[in-house]
DNA sequence: ATAGGTGTATTATATCACTTAATACACTTA
DNA sequence: TAAGTGTATTAAGTGATATAATACACCTAT
């Protein structure tokens, strides 16, 4: 796994998913945990690029979907921006927390299993996660 | 969406994911369900691939993963059976449902949220999800 | 004005996963 | 023997992903 430090963002990278996809999560999840500041300046495309050692036409296509889900800005000639509207991350968290959800629990009814057990699995699977930092 | 019944198992193909792996998921859920039966004949290899209008290959990739989850079993010359074994179903059901909220878990950490958020998300969810049938 | 940094667009190329098609083989049952 | 099983192989096509090489318009500091 690829660890790099660009700026305030932390990035793993590896080949098991889309190299966009991998950019895209762990931007919006920086800004959602309040890692990278409202109106902080990103990256440049170029910069973060040669950092990740990938395209700058992948980075790019990171950057427009992150744009589309309100969490930055571009200006032009200068570059691009976080968000300032703390409403922005909140409406996108709450987004996609729905859209996660969703998926999740039409697998876990695909497998016949019920709320309770589900509120229980979860539970069991929060407790065993405490402690488990940097590993 | 094309909608097949082939026997017992109810079919929901379109093109948004791979077609072999739409198949594995939901004669999966076929299985874990109790939908099929316990040791009850599957469709052969050739039968379902004609139903749902794809290539053999592509169901017997399918048929392949499932017998590497332990839900069915080929006899020679005869054709695809589900297992006998509830065991290996519910052995089935928890390892999968494990990596399900595993990766879940994952995601709803990544955009910061806590237990308690979550519990109270999923619960939400199943009560918006009851007596949505067959829309 | 110029130089260098922004985001953006275009064109070409390469690779890989997925899918189809056409066969062929060994096995089992009627 | 014939028909139906799973399985394997080879070839081909498509689309998503990624890279490479350029080019352009915009902004800012020198």
């Amino acid at each position: 796994m690829e660890k790099e430090q660009v700026g305030t963002i932390r990035f793993q990278i590896d080949f098991s998913q889309p190299l966009y996809e991998q950019v895209l999560d762990q931007v919006r999840s920086s800004i959602a945990k309040g890692e990278i500041g409202l109106g902080e300046k990103m990256p440049s495309v170029r910069e973060l690029a040669q950092d990740l050692k990938m395209n700058p036409n992948t980075v790019m296509r990171a950057y427009q979907e992150l744009e589309r889900d309100g969490l930055t800005e571009k200006r032009r000639g200068q570059g691009t921006y976080v968000t300032s509207s703390p409403e922005r991350v909140h409406i996108f968290r709450r987004d996609l927390a729905a859209q996660y959800i969703n998926a999740f629990v039409a697998q876990m009814e695909s497998l016949g299993l019920t709320e309770d057990d589900v509120q229980e699995y979860i539970h069991q699977r929060f407790i065993a996660g405490k402690g488990e930092h940097e590993k």
